[in-house]
DNA sequence: TTGACATGGTCCGATTCATACCATACTAAA
DNA sequence: TTTAGTATGGTATGAATCGGACCATGTCAA
């Protein structure tokens, strides 16, 4: 990705992506542990912007040193760190928001790149892959169902969930093609 | 990504999607340059599978080294490096078409990511947002349109044709998509 | 003959990745 | 009351990827 609105903070700091995510996810929940936050993001952000929870301990930690966060560390129990947005962060934060991208979406897939070089393999494979697809996505939709049953009707109209909406959208046109493909097989 | 299907070959070299995807190219191809990829990827595979062109010169080298292509550089004129798959290239490309991923499409979006922090948005530069993005969208499914045309009717019916097929879908669907936003603003 | 443009290639620091591993608390059976 | 299992919380790190700036060579037109 090109650095599109990457925006840069007074202290000079580049604030990519993921950066950006980890301001908004702290803006939305409020005070936060790095810990919180993967728990947050396995089923709603990570699904059109995936990384590692790795970064969320690093990150907070960059972000922190440009002034962006600030982070008081517990001292009972368990160490961990919680981090809240400065006045720097947040207007970073929304500094960001109003700077829409110069970009479309992204996106990776194994299994389109293999079609693509389908010419080297059999009708049978292909089929294989297909179906292999075909199931990943039923099961990626199911896990989808589950959520929007959580927020029934109000998907799509709320701004947050709108974002999911897409991802649904997105996996529905996916398992149709594959199941396109699995039954009506195409000519190398 | 995890590492699905990442196939390492007898001289234990990694092979990530990177690799099968040059070495996938010059099996479609034949014989070629680093320029040559660049070329041919601008269009067409980098739609599924983005990366920088800076890639194609130094990937081809790991793979000289591990034995999967070998390179005959041209000393007439430019100097230019020609690589072409050896037999053990061939078979690991071969092999790895063989092992459908366990992962389904990943995708990044940066303008899905800021209407998920759009509650810290004013409706006004979210509709900008969405009119910004649609506008895009439209622009690439009229490059989709220059390409289909040239394979006019064959689209999705050839294997290869099919991959880009789906990218066009998805794009259709994120025209869609924020064109509904900018119409009916979802309330925060 | 020069200088603009397309072609072809290199480099490199900065991000981002995957993943394995470490450590602390809680709980519930032995 | 040990202990062993599980969930919680965090760290480390080498490797892959990234973006882009920049270099170099040929070609063609004025």
């Amino acid at each position: 990705m090109s650095n599109h609105a990457a925006v840069s903070a007074q202290s000079d700091i580049r604030l990519g992506p993921v950066s950006c995510l980890v301001l908004g996810l702290i803006g939305l929940r409020g005070p936060s542990t790095p810990y919180d936050l993967k728990k947050a993001i396995g089923r709603s952000v990570s699904y059109f912007w995936p990384f590692p929870h790795s970064q969320l301990y690093g990150e907070p930690e960059r972000l922190e040193a440009a002034g962006l966060l600030s982070c008081q560390t517990e001292s009972s129990g368990r160490r961990r760190k919680l981090y809240k947005l400065t006045k720097k962060g947040d207007a970073a934060l929304k500094k960001w928001l109003k700077t829409p991208p110069d970009t479309v979406f992204e996106m990776r897939d194994i299994a389109v790149l293999q079609l693509f070089f389908s010419e080297f393999m059999s009708e049978e494979d292909l089929v294989r892959l297909a179906l292999s697809q075909a199931k990943l996505y039923r099961e990626r939709l199911a896990t989808y169902a589950e959520i929007e049953k959580t927020y029934a009707g109000r998907m799509g109209r709320n701004r947050r969930m709108a974002s999911l909406y897409l991802g649904i959208r997105m996996a529905k046109a996916c398992l149709e093609f594959w199941e396109d493909i699995a039954a009506r097989p195409p000519s190398p």
